[in-house]
DNA sequence: GTGAAAGCGCTAACAG
DNA sequence: CTGTTAGCGCTTTCAC
C-alpha cells in the first residue's frame, strides 16, 4: 500500500500538522524536526496525495485542455505552447480531444467539471454557429463556473475571455497583396463557411476586393471545407475548365495542399502560370524551400497566450472578459508574382 | 459555492448513501427515489466530485501520458490514439510534455505519482541508455509501483510492458529492397545513434548489407541525429563530394526531408540520378504524390494499442510483461528505383 | 430500500 | 514551534 502522511508522521515521531507543514513550506518548523522529515519522506518516498490535498483545500492546480484534433499540427503546436506554461506553474494538465465531434464535447466538459479543474482552454467543435448546440454549449459552459479561454474559436456574445487569430486581417491583407501585383481575376478557395473562421477569410478578401475596386467574379470563388481533398476537387475542376484565375487565395493549410497538389498533377508552375498566397504556415514545404507565399501564425505562442490569460483570469477574476487577436506574418516566396 | 452530494439530499429528502447509490448505480433504490433524486441532480446541473470519490475509493479513473514532444506529427497521432481509447473507457487523461528533457521527465513523474493515476503511458527522453539517468528513471517507475506502458522507446532489462515499433526489421527491409533493385553504392544517413531506434536502423541497414554480401563502404555510412538539418547538412556534403552513393536509406522522416531538401537544391532527380527509401512516413509529401518510398507506422494505432495493454494490465497485474513490435508497411512511389 | 456512521489523506484553525 | 481537532465530499459497511 501507498504511504500516507500519518505514517511518515509516525516514521518521524511528529503529528500530521507538523508534516504537512514541511510539505508545504507553511508555518514555522523547527530546523531539525523539518530535517528529520525530510529525510524520513526521501527514504520512503513518499508522494502526498494530490487527490487529499484538493479535497481537503478546496481546490485544484488542474487545467482543462479540450481540443478538437491532436493529430494536427496546429493543435499539437497548441498544445506545446499550453504545457510549458501549465508546467512552469506546477500545475496539472487534464486534456481531450474532441475529434470535432459535439457530443464528445459535452461529455469532455461534464468530466472537466467532475475533475474540479481550476481553468478551461477550449477549441470548440462549432464556431459562432447559431444552432441548438451552440446554446447548449454556453449553457455548460455557464454552468461549469470557472474560468474559461476560448481559443482559434468562439461563440457569439462571449462572456469569456478568448485568443483568437486575425482572420478577416490576414485574408485581406494577402488579397492586397495578389492585386497590387497586378492581378485582375483573383480567386479564392474558401474555408468551411459554416464556421467564423471560414467566413472571416472570406469576407477579408471580398472587401479587399471591394476597397479595390476589383471585380469579384463568382466564378472564380471556390466554396471549400478546409481540406485537401475538396481542395483538391475544386482545383482540378476549375483547372479542366480551361478558365483559370490570374492568382488564388486559398484559406488554410490543407486548402493550400490541395490546391498545390492539383497544380502539380497538370504541371502548372506556381508563380508563373498562376499565382498564389495561402493562410496558414505548411512546415514541410518550408523546409524543402517550396515558393509558396503564406500568412503564418504562431500556434505554440497562441497556446502560451491562452494558458497566460488562464492565470491572469484566477488572480481578477471579475475583470471585463479580454480577447486577444494573434498576429500574423506574410511570407512572401515567389508564389504570389504576376508572370512576366 | 458548489453543490455537494449532501445538498442533494436535502433537496430530495434522502440521506447522502441515497443519492450515492443512484450515481453510483449500485444497491437498490426505489424506483420514485430514483426518479426524484435524478431530477433533483438535474435540476441543479450537480457534478459529483471525482476527487472526494478517489478519496473515498482508494482508486482513479485517471491515466498518465508523458511524451516528449506534442508538436510533432508522430506524438500527435499517438496521444489521439491513446485519448481514443481512454474516452472509451470513460477515463481521464493527464498529460505531460517533457520537450525531450530528462528533468521535465522526473517532474512529470513525480506529479503523476501525487495525482495517483491508475497507470502510465511512458515514452521516455532517453532510450537504452546506459548513463545514471536509466538508472534514475527505472528506479522511479519502480517506485511508482502502478503499471507503465512504456513507449516507442524503452529500457534495458525493462520489467514494465512495452509498445514498440519493428526498427532492426523495417530497415533490414528497406535495404534489401535497394539491395535488389540492383544497386552496389547503398548509403545510409543514420539517426541519433545514442538512442536504441537509432542504432536497430543502423543495424538492420549493415545486416541486410552483409546477408546479400555487399560492401558496406565506410564513406557512405553518414551519422546523423534524427534532424533535418543535420541530414541537410550531410547530404549536402556528399553531393559537393561528387562521390555519392547510388541509393540512400535515411532513418525517420526528419531525415528524409534534409536528404531531399539537398537533393531539390542541386537539382538532382530521385529515382533517376539517385535512389532512396526513407523510414516514416511524411503526410505532406504523400498528399503532394511526391515520389519518395517509405516505411510507414501507424502512430494512432501504437497510442492505442499501449492503452489497451494498460487495460488488460489493470486486469492482471501480475502477468508476465508483454512486449508489442507494431508491423509496418513499405510504400513504393518510384524513388528505390535504379536508374535505367 | 434506506439511513447513520466511519473513514479515505490531507489542511487549517486553535490551543498550548 | 508543535499537537489536537474538525472538516473537505464522497463511498461503504452495518443496522433497521
Amino acid at each position: 500500500m501507498r504511504l500516507t502522511i500519518t505514517d511518515i508522521a509516525k516514521k518521524a515521531k511528529v503529528s500530521k500538522s507538523t508534516v504537512s507543514r514541511v510539505l508545504n513550506n507553511s508555518g514555522y518548523v523547527h530546523r531539525e524536526t523539518r530535517e528529520k522529515i525530510e529525510q524520513v519522506i526521501k527514504e520512503n518516498t513518499y508522494y502526498p496525495s494530490a487527490t487529499a490535498r484538493n479535497l481537503s483545500k478546496k481546490e485544484s492546480n488542474t487545467i482543462g485542455v479540450i481540443i478538437p484534433e491532436a493529430d494536427n499540427e496546429f493543435f499539437g503546436e497548441i498544445l506545446t505552447g499550453i504545457s510549458e506554461v501549465v508546467d512552469e506553474h506546477n500545475m496539472t494538465l487534464i486534456f481531450c480531444d474532441t475529434s470535432n465531434r459535439f457530443l464528445k464535447e459535452e461529455r469532455a466538459l461534464d468530466m472537466m467539471n467532475m475533475q474540479r479543474v481550476k481553468g478551461l482552454i477550449l477549441t470548440p467543435v462549432n464556431d459562432h454557429s447559431d444552432s441548438e448546440t451552440e446554446k447548449k454549449l454556453k449553457q455548460k459552459l455557464r454552468d461549469s463556473k470557472i474560468p474559461i479561454v476560448l481559443l482559434d474559436r468562439g461563440v457569439k456574445n462571449s462572456q469569456w475571455d478568448g485568443v483568437f487569430f486575425e482572420n478577416y486581417q490576414s485574408a485581406y491583407s494577402a488579397t492586397e497583396i495578389l492585386i497590387k501585383e497586378g492581378h485582375k481575376k483573383i480567386g479564392i478557395i474558401t474555408g468551411d463557411l459554416k464556421l467564423k473562421i471560414g467566413q472571416d477569410r472570406y469576407k477579408g478578401y471580398l472587401n479587399a476586393m471591394e476597397d479595390y475596386k476589383m471585380e469579384i467574379m463568382d466564378k472564380y470563388i471556390y466554396e471549400g471545407n478546409f481540406s485537401v481533398e475538396k481542395a483538391y476537387e475544386l482545383s482540378k475542376q476549375f483547372i479542366e475548365s480551361k478558365d483559370l484565375p490570374d492568382a488564388i487565395l486559398t484559406c488554410n493549410n490543407r486548402t493550400s495542399l490541395g490546391l498545390i497538389k492539383a497544380l502539380m498533377e497538370y504541371n502548372i508552375i506556381l508563380g508563373k502560370d498562376i499565382s498564389a498566397i495561402g493562410i496558414d504556415n505548411n512546415k514541410v514545404l518550408d523546409i524543402l524551400g517550396y515558393n509558396f507565399s503564406y500568412v503564418a501564425r504562431d500556434a505554440v505562442e497562441m497556446g502560451r497566450v491562452a494558458m497566460r490569460r488562464l492565470l491572469e483570469r484566477f488572480e481578477d477574476p471579475d475583470k471585463q472578459r479580454v480577447e486577444y487577436i494573434m498576429p500574423f506574418k506574410i511570407y512572401l516566396k515567389g508564389s504570389e508574382k504576376k508572370k512576366p
